[in-house]
DNA sequence: TATTGTTATACTCTATAACTATA
DNA sequence: TATAGTTATAGAGTATAACAATA
């Protein structure tokens, strides 16, 4: 259990997301997408949130910094916004049928380029890595 | 070999990497370094790197973007930075002693903050992230 | 009075280009 | 003329606070 020298993790991740941006940007591009708007696609395609406050929570941004990113969605026809009858002053979100295909066909050609990279690993390292990920990422999201 | 429908390996990544930068930056901040000063120091300790654009080049930064950061390092006696004699032009950079030890208490809290995240992991899956980590960090840094 | 979303402001980061001093 | 480093400028991204409209 003795602990081995190693480079630090966060200058490995680090340096690995600098990879996975310049792999994925070209792409999120040819979809339109800004990386924020994918984001944002993202978090409403896979779990319904019904305000921008519940919303920004999720992605962890600032309820100020997705305007922008809502309305070029908006205007896209990407998402539908519009406000809540039951409370006027909470707008409803929701991903329109050309957001979701937007997303999913920007989602297919990343994770193609993510499988590339992770090619270079053997099989458990690979499966063992995603997994970890997986785990490490939800911490701390309380 | 059939692939198993995952979250987006960039988003899962990021997330942990908010929450690793939001455990370690007190620890920076305790020891009076900011990020890319722990980042340059760690460079500079690792391996000699003569020059500013060498430098530049090896931590993936702009030339410009690295000089306010040598000044406050040089400022704190942390690193040492001199015309080369051979090429007036050139400044040859060099870890001091007060850096070395900086940079190293400063890793040793870091790291132990990481195994802390780490050890929610099963050990062969540590593991296995770690190696992983580590070459998929090294691609396409060519 | 409190809350949701918006706008305005200022601040930080970064990239680019212009500059200097050497070669 | 080319190169290492520096400075200046402007642009993008972000955070904070003030604001409008509801409740």
């Amino acid at each position: 259990m003795a602990e081995q020298r190693r480079p630090d993790l966060a200058a490995m991740l680090g340096g690995l997301m600098r990879t996975l941006m310049a792999a994925e940007s070209p792409v999120l591009a040819e979809h339109g997408l800004t990386m924020w708007g994918y984001v944002v696609l993202s978090a409403l395609d896979d779990r319904p949130v019904r305000t921008q406050a519940a919303l920004a929570k999720a992605i962890g941004a600032d309820k100020t910094r997705i305007i922008g990113t809502l309305d070029v969605l908006q205007e896209d026809g990407l998402i539908n916004r519009e406000p809540d009858p039951a409370d006027r002053r909470v707008r409803l979100l929701e991903i329109t049928d050309a957001g979701r295909k937007a997303r999913r066909s920007a989602q297919t050609r990343i994770q193609a380029q993510e499988n590339r990279l992770l090619a270079q690993l053997p099989a458990g390292d690979r499966e063992a890595f995603l997994r970890a990920a997986h785990v490490l990422s939800e911490i701390e999201r309380n």
